[in-house]
RNA sequence: GGAGAGAUGGCAGAGUGGUCGAAUGCAGCGGUUUGCUAAAUCGCCGUACGGGUAACCGUACCGAGGGUUCGAAUCCCUCUCUCUCCGCCA
């Protein structure tokens, strides 16, 4: 959510930045700036009223001490007339207020000054690249063909159990989600100075809406029912990333300058509803209705913000690095950013089998946009509340480089051998062929 | 699921219809005193929104939402959460 009052003084520079999305964002603008001024007209109007009338209610009360009923009956009468023109306004204001609120919830951040402009994902600049894509001197096999081959993934049972777009991991498959899973936890615990923790699966809407998932974007998340009373039902949602009960763990609170920054690693897994998403329904690991991710999530002083972004950016560098995987990273232009991000930055490991990069992370400051959605701020030097930047950043999403790793590391026999860094959580060095 | 207790400022804790935005204590900030530390003493010490160049002023907020009343932290209703006990359960 932007600040009220920035749109409010300076409209024109809000429009331009939104403008920048290339999404027509900026029209409602001119409404909330109206929808602004007529509240504000009606909250002096309300407010000097009620101060009148409190005024007056303290008069009765000496009046009615004093003895004198007759003058107290002529002031009640007065202030009885007085609250009936209040809360005419007030119903006035309160429904104008709802029509600001949705507006402001449902407007996008805006990108910083140094997102480069562009239309769609064609624009996307790269900024970094690591390795190159792996040489074979074979015909390297697809995902899909080595997980089957070895037993890994049965795709056929998954898609008996749930439906298309989930997967059932079996054996050494299974071991090796979990190790990453591991791996990827101590990595960001050991060496870059995050604390672990494991929230809730389920999340109530305000997270939701804290993190600006909603009212937007309701159709991409699983909204539960408990038993069968439609009374219950769509109170909490199933988690579409750690970010939503992660980012969530201090709204509502004034954290002091001393808390910051706050560095959390988290492991969920991730549901997603895919609605009309491209590429689902297709066989394998790419587009899947729910898959695990390690997630990091940083509270910083607006100082810090981009500085930890590029920090964060590295450190999700750094798992595909130590897993041996060629990637490139790419700073998303202003058409192609997500809705609360003011910056972000992909992360593409290649996968060999697929002879594409497939997108594992994606790293994204967005400023005060949820803090201030969220409520939650911090005192800064002055001891003045102030909302702190988050930043999110996969850290990585475990489906999609689980491919990259399979199919980079298989061997002409269609074994595959194990990075370093996991043979101790796997206790082996390579999945053997059969 | 059943029964009970509770929710007040950073914390502790008063306050049951009329200058209560809220006593008091602790913590915090500033001053005085003191050889240092400590103690003592005085003052300040919530948030949001709005008006004003500003000093400042107004409004709202005692878990949330309604209601009664001229007036509600205080009375009534609904909800949420926390705690204790019982039941069920991984």
């Amino acid at each position: 959510m932007l600040d009220i009052r920035m749109i409010r003084e300076r409209a024109d520079e809000v429009r331009a930045g939104l403008a920048k999305r290339q999404k027509g964002d900026e029209v409602a603008v001119f409404r909330i700036v109206e929808l602004d001024g007529e509240r504000r007209q009606k909250l002096v109007e309300s407010e000097e009223l009620k101060s009148r009338r409190n005024m007056e209610s303290k008069a009765i009360g000496i009046l009615m001490k004093e003895g004198r009923k007759e003058d107290a009956e002529s002031k009640k009468e007065w202030v009885r007339e007085t609250n009936q023109r209040i809360s005419e306004l007030e119903k006035e204001i309160g429904e104008v207020e709802m029509e600001i609120r949705d507006l402001m919830l449902r407007m996008p951040n805006i990108p910083h000054e140094s997102v480069p402009v562009g239309r769609s994902a064609e624009e996307n600049p790269e900024v970094r690249r690591y390795g190159h894509p792996k040489v074979f001197e074979f015909q390297p096999r697809n995902h899909i063909e080595l997980c089957e081959k070895l037993g890994l993934i049965d795709f056929k049972r998954a898609s008996k159990l749930s439906g298309s777009g989930f997967l059932l991991y079996m054996g050494y498959g299974a071991r090796l989600e979990r190790a990453l899973i591991s791996f990827l936890i101590d990595l960001h615990v050991n060496e870059h100075g995050y604390m672990e923790v494991s929230p809730p699966f389920l999340v109530n809407r305000e997270c939701m809406e804290g993190v600006g998932q909603f009212p937007k974007f309701q159709d991409q998340v699983y909204i539960t029912q408990e038993g069968v009373d439609e009374s219950t039902l769509g109170s909490l949602c199933l988690v579409p990333t750690a970010e939503a009960p992660v980012a969530n763990i201090h709204r509502e609170e004034i954290l002091n300058l001393s808390d910051l920054p706050k560095r959390y690693c988290a492991y969920t897994p991730c549901f997603r509803a895919e609605a009309g998403a491209a590429g689902l329904g297709t066989r394998g690991m790419i587009r899947v209705h729910q898959f695990d991710k390690v997630e990091m999530i940083n509270v910083v002083h607006p100082d810090e913000g981009y500085g930890l972004l590029e920090d964060m950016v590295r450190c999700a560098e750094r798992v595909l690095e130590i897993l041996g995987l060629h990637y490139r990273t790419i700073v998303l232009c202003t058409g192609d950013m997500g809705f609360g991000s003011a910056k972000t930055y992909d992360i593409e490991v290649w996968a060999p089998g697929q002879n594409q990069y497939l997108e594992v992370s994606s790293c994204s400051n967005c400023e005060d946009f949820q803090s201030r959605r969220m409520n939650m701020r911090f005192k800064d030097a002055e001891g003045k509340n102030r909302f702190p930047h988050i930043l999110n950043g996969s850290g990585t999403a475990l489906a999609r480089l689980f491919v990259a790793l399979v199919e980079t590391h298989q061997q002409v026999d269609g074994s595959i051998v194990i990075p370093e860094a996991l043979r101790s959580y796997m206790r082996m060095d390579v999945i053997p062929a059969s």
